[in-house]
DNA sequence: CCCTTTTCACCTAGGTGGTAAGAT
DNA sequence: ATCTTACCACCTAGGTGAAAAGGG
């Protein structure tokens, strides 16, 4: 029912562990969630929202140009801030008939960028995490009433899990977001203009 | 309860007869409608949207120097489309927060720029358009409802009105965008660098 | 020592009015 | 003649990784 249009981009990272920046005023990932839906009631509401969970409790370091787990997590994990898709609150017809992009979200490792509503997800660096998208359906009072399990329904792409870095460790992903990130093409080497 | 924030920069360009460019893709107003609010419910839900009517049946030819009604208008006038602000729909207390800016809207002379919720607002070259705000109270059963008058609220301000077209005809209007439209820089006389 | 922050050149993306060509 | 369109140089705005500086 709910599908990760740009699969084939995220394996492409997900085959060296892929690396996501965080920067304290945010930073965009790459690549960024696309999905395809079908099979949403045309005439219903929903809202569509992305969270990101600790994937693994470990702290992991790059040592030996491989990615190692070390100790345990010794913070306690806040509750991942949830991202909720712009075009939100909209109807199954809207989100069927395009593309549903989260090329604006933006991680930080800002725990106090929380202020007046900038729409960041805060994450600690050195821990591997897992992106959920959730389809809302918004219940006819108008509210979303997300304890009844029958109106949420979520899904997770295992090739979307990233570790969180404060400056890219492997260069072979380096050299994927070079390649593939229209806002890196200077760094390209074939670049002639 | 709701007033226009950039009243002062209004007045300059009304004082010669605003003029805004108009183009099939659609350009944006400059100056733009920015608005704010108060007196609304923090808890109640709104839409803000902004339509443009026609504030003069003629049609307007500029000779002379000056800007004068010429025959009457022969199209028959269709609806001015409306543009929802992209905040739509929102609490009172989000409203009444911050500025409600419409920088993003644009007029186009494209009459078949309806494709797929491009949110353009069409008007015809040489007529004269009066921009309104509307605030819409959302019922609780989450529909908008405006035939109820008092879940409607309008404001019109005279000195956003303007003239609509292709290339600007009064050299005072184009001074004025571009000595305060920040994209205009490029052709200001003090302009060094 | 390892990780984070800041600054930078370089890019994408797109909003300006001017100008010349096109359309009616 | 008058109005419209297409293209242009020039700008704002902001997303890249590299590299150097900062911090514990």
């Amino acid at each position: 029912q709910l599908y990760l249009r740009n699969r084939a981009l995220w394996f492409k990272f997900h085959r060296h562990q892929t690396e996501m920046i965080i920067t304290k005023q945010g930073r965009r990932m790459f690549p960024f969630l696309s999905f395809g839906v079908a099979g949403l009631d045309p005439m219903c509401h929903y809202n569509i929202v992305v969270d990101v969970i600790l994937a693994d409790p470990s702290h992991w370091r790059f040592q030996g140009g491989r990615w190692i787990p070390s100790s345990r997590a010794d913070t306690n994990v806040t509750g991942s801030r949830v991202y909720v898709h712009p075009d939100s609150p909209n109807t199954g017809a809207h989100w069927m008939r395009q593309e549903i992009s989260f090329g604006k979200l933006k991680l930080t490792n800002n725990k106090g960028a929380y202020s007046n509503s900038t729409q960041m997800i805060a994450l600690q660096s050195l821990q591997k995490y897992q992106p959920r998208v959730h389809v809302i359906e918004i219940s006819k009072g108008g509210d979303e009433d997300t304890s009844d399990p029958d109106r949420v329904q979520t899904f997770t792409f295992p090739e979307t899990q990233f570790i969180a870095v404060t400056a890219y460790q492997n260069t072979a992903i380096t050299q994927l977001k070079i390649d593939h990130n229209p806002f890196a093409k200077g760094f390209r080497d074939n670049y002639d203009k």
